[in-house]
DNA sequence: TCAATATATTAGAATGATTCTAAAGTGTTT
DNA sequence: AAACACTTTAGAATCATTCTAATATATTGA
């Protein structure tokens, strides 16, 4: 099985045809060893400078969007103006370097487990998120 | 000592002058008993209503920026088109309600200590935020 | 207190990320 | 292949935020 099939098959799993446009996007996002952190902009170069493919800022919203509420991807909480996708959709957290923008995965094995004291009457806890601030000394 | 006189004092000692707009944003922000969650745009519509006076977009946002710079009020991290702020500047944590997208602070002491397994050499840590989502059932 | 200087405020324009529109194109089903 | 549904597209629209440069206010020093 190519991953072009195997593509397809993770797209009409979840609902959505399989065209061109969206098999390179997930040749970009999926097709790698380590999880990617990216902003739009980020993407529409990468698809312009690997695959030489200029894909309409329309259809780039469209399907990031679209991958998000399937669960391909996830947004990641940060105050920045651009907004900052993640390839990992596991549990995990994120150092972000304020120095340099950088930011890095770490898995809930990576902190000793979270334990609140507080909770909510009536809400149900859909997700716990670590975000730690570092810089360069 | 009143509260203009606490508020000009207040500003001078971090280098800002005390001008009329800046000290009526400092009456809305810092004059309550809870902690305020909000958007330039909550607090244009709290200046408009519960003061009546009308202060520039522009310097709304300088001087906002300028009370970030000086530590008087903190951004906090959600994945929203706007920038939330928040008057409580001490460490402390979050429920984001996804439902409703209210914001509830909860205290370092409101969770076990948080101890990273995984660290950066080299970085030093600014802060740690915790970001829990919630949903009403 | 007054003039000189530095800083702040303002309206409106500019910018930049994201979404919308509606027309043309592609994928699916029969 | 025809009919239908969904997708892509360029460009316009929207919305939060920042910039501009003119005017106003605060501070300083004589």
């Amino acid at each position: 099985m190519n991953n072009n099939t195997h593509f397809e098959e993770k797209l009409r799993s979840a609902g959505l045809r399989p065209t061109k446009q969206r098999l390179k996007m997930c040749e970009i996002l999926f097709h790698r060893k380590k999880t990617f952190h990216f902003t739009i902009e980020d993407l529409r170069k990468v698809l312009k400078k690997k695959l030489d493919i200029k894909i309409s800022q329309a259809t780039i919203y469209n399907t990031i969007n679209a991958f998000k509420n399937k669960g391909y991807i996830k947004e990641i909480s940060l105050n920045s103006d651009k907004t900052y996708f993640d390839t990992n959709v596991t549990n995990h957290h994120h150092f972000y370097n304020v120095t340099t923008n950088e930011l890095i995965d770490f898995h809930d094995k990576d902190v000793e487990e979270i334990k609140l004291r507080k909770n909510l009457p009536g809400k149900k806890i859909r997700s716990i998120e670590v975000l730690v601030k570092v810089s360069n000394k």
